[in-house]
RNA sequence: GGGCGAUUAGCUCAGUUGGUUAGAGCACCUGCCUUACAAGCAGGGGGUCGUAGGUUCGAGUCCUACAUCGCCCACCA
């Protein structure tokens, strides 16, 4: 028998390992339909937080439900090498361990970093496990397998065939910590408290100067222009003319350009092209030499002369000191501007100039705009809006940075010999090419997971099978570095969109709405709270605790109250179960169904419709609500009471089989606790997670004796609302005409009852709906009763009053659905009649 | 600057193509150890749905403006 509360450690204990000893999450069943998720792959840099539990719940209910439903469900898991930040972490590792990383060699490196990723990859499997995901690890693949580096190659190599991947030299986001090249979509904006610096560009040979407002005094070694609007009268006569740059005296010409705006600043721009994307334009409308004045670590190099060597903060302060000891400084002008970030590193990133590998975007993105005006073969966002995070995206993007200069990751398929370049998928076979060092971004091989993990670019029966990828569920945050690339280079190489749905959630915040963020210290484990209310609990709060895409605060009190929710279904089966003791399938029966029978398998099955209405909309926030009221409200506070009155095999028969219904329902939210009671109903499937998902019968629907029920329901609450308000005491004598199971329900006895003459000459009082009424005989306090009556009598009036008006309304009789006037009708009369029995009663008291 | 979202009960949130008297959980009040569950049961109170207009027979829901909060994108010499 079970125990009298539910015990999540012990319910959740082996199960996993059953199901994936047994097979369950494999796919691969061809007279099945096909029905494919592919996992978000994590970065193999650390544990998973409270979002990838979401996230992977939400995917995980949806293959259960497709898996249970009939569906060849492959859910394909895999992690990501996540470039930038695993090196980070392996270098600040070897660090730690007085090992200089860059001194290293290449290949040494490399296996202290493969060691890492299986030590990581195991803990993230530890933790699916805990999060009870039905994974289909037959085909878990990494980015940095050999499948997939030979998709990333191909893609490398056709797209620069094609002319969309280029080499060239350009200002790019630089990270000066992890001393790589970094993409647009890295780049962190934060506002920081900075300075406008005012300095003088004394013009050649004069006594005049031009007042320069820069926030980056440190460039100006590489200067090689000031440019002023050729519209701005205060300047347009100096074009042509030339400045002498402090510190370097060396002479820089005053040119004309639109890019410097007269209403900004002093109107005068300091031009350093090779640090500035602006000013690199700049340069070349100009041919202004470029001049790169730092090193890749941030540090000045020799082109700032003395100060070579010296950081670039630190040079900031230094040559405004000298500036100032020059007297070529004015003013310093303190302002509030957004710095650029690194995603990864934190620190200000550096635009520099370099030469780097870019992805021509123009062409790639306009095609998923032109994709997605179709309607059948575009990606499907849940909920919609979000197809214009994508959209605008396509529109505005600029060529794409993917060559980093780091070891972990894909390296780049180009060889070099002088000046020859070689792109191949091999390595020429002649003597001399030396291939590129940099990798390729972490996302250049994300963006091609859908197909490239189903064995793109073979035509495997698993890519036929499996892609387009039904269905992608991510956060909104990682539309711009994931969903938007996977889009493009799935048109490109597939031309289908790598997934027909993609289900956008929101994030996980804390119980202040604030971002969860290790500097607030402020993340919240889900292994934590695994361990206090257990793998189920935490899978029903996540997925049904918010509406779709918005985002969740992490609520310990919600996920308490969900523990409890699984309480209550846990002892509702020990019920159900302590009554199907030596059950077998021969004592089912469906006949005779009574009132109540019927009742519950109506609501059941309108339960049913529902909430695949639901899962198929991906609203499990109302899938969560259904289930809960109709656990709750339906099953265990009537259905359960009702049967306890009657206990036959007919109602064993209806017990069972709501219970089983339940358990399958709520079987993708919470796999464990279904599975523990499924296993213990008297006769089953070897597991729920292969049992089939609920249909509707419709010859369960008995949608008039449910009415009935309904009725008889509504006067028994009323009744015990009645009984409360005036302390009438159980024993309390009563006259009741009418079904013995509204008896049972009021918990009133033979022994109470009275007849009709012997109700007479009694103090007595009456709750009445349309079907019953009762009387109970008990010392009734009358002003108590009238304040009563006189309150529902005006409720009721008030009611009659506006129904009236409203169905005096022609406008309202000739524009509203008739269906609706109809109903209108009805429930006055109703409230007419019941004004009538107050009216009664009311007279009496009189 | 452009876009998106939010504003509903004390708190956290639902609310479908506009349609009876706007819902839930938690909290609160009253009464209950009724042998599945006191982490429970039976009841109850609590909201002029951010503000102002508009469309409509009818608006939490649609439109316009505004306010507050949050997010994304772009710019910021």
């Amino acid at each position: 028998m079970l125990e009298t509360k539910y015990n999540h450690k012990e319910v959740e204990k082996n199960k996993y390992q059953t199901w994936k000893e047994r097979g369950y999450f494999q796919s691969g069943d061809d007279n099945k339909p096909p029905y494919c998720i592919v996992i978000p792959p994590p970065n193999v840099t650390g544990k998973l937080h409270i979002g990838h539990a979401c996230d992977t719940t939400l995917q995980d209910i949806l293959i259960r439900y497709k898996r249970m439903d009939g569906y060849d469900a492959l859910w394909l898991p895999g992690m990501d090498h996540a470039g930038i930040a695993t090196q980070a972490k392996v270098d600040k590792k070897l660090k730690e361990q007085g090992i200089n990383p860059r001194a290293m060699d290449r290949d040494e490196w490399l296996k202290v970093a493969w060691e890492w990723k299986e030590e990581y990859a195991e803990n993230i499997h530890n933790q699916w496990e805990k999060l009870g995901l039905s994974l289909d690890y037959s085909k878990e693949r990494f980015t940095l397998d050999e499948g997939l580096s030979r998709a990333v190659r191909k893609v490398f190599v056709d797209l620069y065939n094609e002319g969309l991947i280029y080499r060239g030299e350009r200002i790019i986001h630089w990270d000066p910590e992890a001393m790589t090249a970094l993409s647009n979509e890295e780049v962190i904006y934060k506002e920081v408290e900075g300075a406008f610096y005012h300095l003088k560009y004394y013009l050649e040979d004069s006594d005049a100067y031009l007042e320069v407002a820069t926030t980056r005094p440190e460039t100006l070694f590489g200067d090689t222009a000031v440019a002023v609007n050729p519209k701005d009268e205060r300047y347009k006569h100096l074009i042509g003319k030339n400045v002498i740059l402090p510190i370097v005296g060396k002479k820089i010409p005053i040119v004309g350009d639109m890019h410097a705006d007269p209403e900004f600043g002093t109107g005068v721009v300091k031009i350093t092209p090779a640090h500035d994307p602006n000013d690199f334009e700049v340069g070349l409308r100009h041919h202004l030499e470029r001049i790169v004045v730092m090193n890749p670590n941030g540090t000045m190099n020799e082109n700032a002369g003395i100060y070579k060597g010296m950081d670039r903060f630190e040079c900031r302060k230094k040559v405004v000191e000298d500036l100032k000891e020059q007297g070529l400084f004015l003013a310093i002008e303190p302002m509030v501007h957004s710095v650029g970030h690194s995603e990864r590193t934190d620190v200000m990133v550096e635009p520099y100039l370099s030469k780097q590998w870019f992805v021509k975007m123009r062409p790639l993105a306009d095609r998923v705009l032109e994709n997605q005006k179709n309607q059948n073969h575009k990606v499907h966002f849940v909920p919609e809006r979000f197809e214009k995070v994508m959209n605008h995206w396509m529109e505005i993007t600029y060529d794409w940075c993917i060559s980093r200069q780091l070891w972990w990751g894909h390296r780049i398929p180009a060889w070099y010999k002088g000046d020859a370049v070689y792109v191949g998928e091999k390595a020429p076979e002649e003597e001399g090419w030396v291939q590129d060092t940099d990798v390729l971004d972490t996302w250049f091989s994300s963006a091609l997971w859908p197909f490239s993990t189903l064995g793109w670019p073979d035509e495997t029966a698993d890519f036929k099978r499996y892609y387009p990828n039904n269905c992608l569920v991510t956060g909104y945050d990682i539309i711009p570095f994931w969903v938007n690339r996977m889009t493009f280079q799935g048109l490109h190489f597939t031309d289908k969109v790598p997934f027909n749905d993609c289900l956008i959630h929101g994030l996980i915040r804390d119980k202040q709405g604030r971002k969860m963020s290790k500097s607030l210290g402020n993340g919240v484990d889900p292994m934590d709270v695994i361990d206090t209310y257990g793998c189920d609990a935490l899978r029903f709060f996540l997925a049904t605790s918010s509406a779709l895409g918005m985002d969740l605060r992490y609520d310990e009190e919600k996920v308490k109250s969900t523990w409890n929710f699984i309480n209550k279904l846990w002892n509702a089966s020990r019920f159900v179960l302590m009554n199907l003791e030596g059950f077998t399938p021969s004592n089912e029966t469906m006949e005779h169904l009574g009132l109540s029978e019927k009742w519950i398998l109506t609501k059941m099955n309108h339960l049913i419709e529902v909430v695949r209405k639901h899962m198929d909309q991906y609203e499990f926030n109302v899938v969560g609500a259904e289930l809960y009221n109709f656990v709750w409200n339906d099953f265990c506070d009537w259905y359960i009471e009702l049967a306890k009155m009657q206990m036959n095999d007919t109602s064993k028969t209806v017990l069972r089989k709501v219970l089983e219904t339940i358990l399958k329902l709520l079987h993708p939210f919470m796999p464990y606790v279904t599975e523990e009671i499924y296993q213990m109903l008297s006769f089953h499937e070897a597991s729920i997670m292969i049992s089939a998902y609920p249909v509707v019968q419709k010859e369960q629907i008995y949608d008039n004796e449910k009415s009935i029920l309904d009725e008889m329901i509504a006067f028994v609450v009323k009744v015990r609302t009645y009984k409360l308000e005036n302390q009438i005491p159980k024993t309390a004598k009563v006259y009741f005409e009418g079904d013995q199971l509204i008896l049972d329900m009021l918990k009133i006895s033979k022994e109470q009852l009275v007849t009709k003459e012997e109700l007479q000459g009694q103090t007595y009082g009456n709750v009445a709906t349309k079907q019953y009424s009762i009387d109970f005989i008990f010392e009734q306090n009358h002003e108590k009763e009238k304040e009563m009556l006189s309150k529902e009598k005006e409720k009721l009036e008030a009611n009659i009053h506006r129904r009236e008006n409203l169905l005096a309304n022609s406008n309202y009789i000739s524009k509203a659905p008739s269906s609706l006037v109809e109903q209108e009708r009805m429930t006055l009369e109703r409230e007419k009649q019941a004004l009538d029995i107050l009216l009664q009663k009311w007279e009496k008291l009189l």
